[in-house]
DNA sequence: AATGAATGAGCATTCATTCAT
DNA sequence: TATGAATGAATGCTCATTCAT
């Protein structure tokens, strides 16, 4: 079912040659994109010969997508451990902002990619590798919040889904926000300069904002 | 003060000449990202020769720019005269609303183009073309909130450069999920394969998201 | 019907240029065979870039299929304008024979590539390209020896088609023998060192191969 | 005198393996030519490994060199056999134009590899290989027919090296018609798609071309 | 001004060969 | 001896850019 784009021999190398690996790749790709980064750049990078690259994945594709793939299971894994607790929405909320601030700072490179490979050009292989993710994030928002709904918390005429979907969408823009260099520059144009040294006043007006306008 | 990336000949140039190829330009890019796009493609796609091109820009990322600019222009003209009304606040963010719903489908490739502009290969060069508009738009929302503050319908505790960012975060992702592959097949999987038969669905969800949780 | 390898542009060259790149090529493909065969060096030995040999050509295999269509065209025009004389069975052979001796001597490079072209490799192509040529040989001596049959010449009881094809074999060994290394080693063995200096002998002896053993 | 390709620890081997990589590299050479052919491949076809054929034999080239020098010897001990015996002219000719028809069929790589080798490409080394078993096939031909025109079955005026010659080369051509693409396609094409399966009407008519045309 | 043929640096990929285990 | 992972030079092909016409 899970398909894999890199070859079993992958797996079989030390860890740190395999961390090697992906660290060029997300620097590489992050940086330049799918299309203008190097393969043979990559290969030097990690310290290994372009052959060998060739005998781990078998094409550029496969590598990128092998990037991507451990990209979006190192995000949405922190947002997994987060979103499945059993606290209330509101702490749930304010621990994913908090999250996301950590997070993509620590994994700046993956959070670009996720941006870049978001973009059109290869869309339609990206999204099946992602779509499973999405899909467990979507509906574990969706069931927080009509949790919320039952709780009293949440109006009742708002759909879940639809809750889900803006939220997250809030999210996204917060790690691009914190990651990418254009989305980092609009941040500071919209709320100031200072907003990286202010996490705290972030999540305190994301939290309102999510809360709702009218007391 | 502001850059042109077109060398002054392009501007003489007889219009509907200028519109092929800026449509040729825009298809072009939008569907293949910078560093795909071919030049000498846009050239016979625009009915003219490749040397023209070069007699019109500099270079393949002037072009792009020059491009890029135009996308932004047009798209933020549209916002322009929906934020400059005098309705109220409501009223002014249904109608952008409705707005990025017809005009993101007009304009695909232009939106396609913002997301794959906003990628980090090139985002120092874009940053600058695109910061005035964002600016500007940034300006009218916070001062628009402002006012509903003033006027009581937006809680005082809440700050409007905060509010407008994170709202116009929301605006950005919903054109994604209009215009780019990758954003439709997750909001189609977040609310349903037939969200896009369901434009008043959208508005009035996304309304009651931004009014806020709590009655 | 007739398919081109090249592209138009190719024809529109000025012809020694054009000459250029056939020389090159002919010379590199039939030292080298198709897969050894370095596109750049026929660039460099052609004297233009490799960039324009991909303007002319599509791919290395469409250059190669030009180059053997190119040589089994001049091969077989020279056959060809032997066999469709008037003079009887014999006098044709012998203009046959001598002909092989001139021209495979002159087109050294192109018989080489006839050899090289039968090969396994990609015969499924270079087949298409030459059965239409060999066709019209192969029609061409059966109806000659029909013709000598009739004339009570060739004896009635030898199939026409066979004797055809066995007598071409003959004639494609001669060519081999006279340009390619392998098969000039072989012949020297066979008949002496100093065969190359005696095509009358060979024109005689081949003659009265065909002609027949006994009295 | 006679030089090997192989080192001696490859005769050291148990014949099975011995054979299973003769068969691999017989397979690849004769199906891809020399230099498509490839060592990583016809390693893993032999069960063995890259290495181990790097300790049998000092390069690609020299394991190709050890691969057509077996071909050759197992296609000229077969007509050996049969040049050697004691029966008249025809009944020799009759026999050798069986075993062809039965040999190649069984030993169709090894054919196609004859080909392959009688390109240019190698011509050098390889004729080296081949010149004594065709040396003394040339010898045994010359013989039996200067027997022949002692016993007045072949007239006098005839070289008996040249008649060997030409014999030869309708019986290597006969070969390269059962076994490879091109050769196949134009037998099919001279003498009917059917005659792959009228072995006795070749042999009658290839008998008959070389006994002669006048009665 | 306009053209489009020509250029050649640049990159993905392959594969013969080596060598540490 | 045997293994097979690692190497990196080599090559087909692309495309931004130039420039003679």
């Amino acid at each position: 079912m899970k398909t894999e784009y890199f070859k079993p021999i992958f797996l079989r190398l030390p860890p740190e040659k395999r961390q090697k690996i992906i660290d060029a790749a997300v620097e590489e790709f992050s940086r330049n994109g799918f299309d203008s980064a190097n393969v043979n750049n990559i290969a030097s990078k990690s310290g290994i010969s372009v052959g060998s690259i060739y005998k781990y994945f078998d094409s550029k594709e496969h590598l990128y997508l092998s990037i991507v793939n451990h990209a979006v299971e190192t995000l949405s894994n922190v947002l997994y451990d987060i979103i499945k607790g059993e606290e209330d929405l509101e702490t749930r909320i304010r621990k994913i902002i908090r999250s996301i601030q950590t997070y993509t700072r620590k994994y700046v490179g993956l959070t670009k990619l996720y941006n870049e490979m978001a973009t059109e050009n290869h869309s339609g292989l990206t999204w099946k590798l992602v779509s499973d993710m999405e899909n467990v994030t979507a509906g574990l928002y969706a069931s927080m919040i009509k949790d919320a709904q039952g709780a009293g918390i949440v109006r009742e005429d708002i759909d879940p889904k639809h809750f889900a979907f803006f939220m997250d969408n809030l999210f996204i823009m917060l790690q691009f926000s914190y990651a990418c260099e254009y989305y980092k520059e609009r941040m500071k144009l919209y709320v100031g300069e200072d907003v990286f040294d202010n996490d705290e006043m972030v999540e305190e007006q994301l939290m309102k904002f999510i809360k709702g306008l009218s007391s």
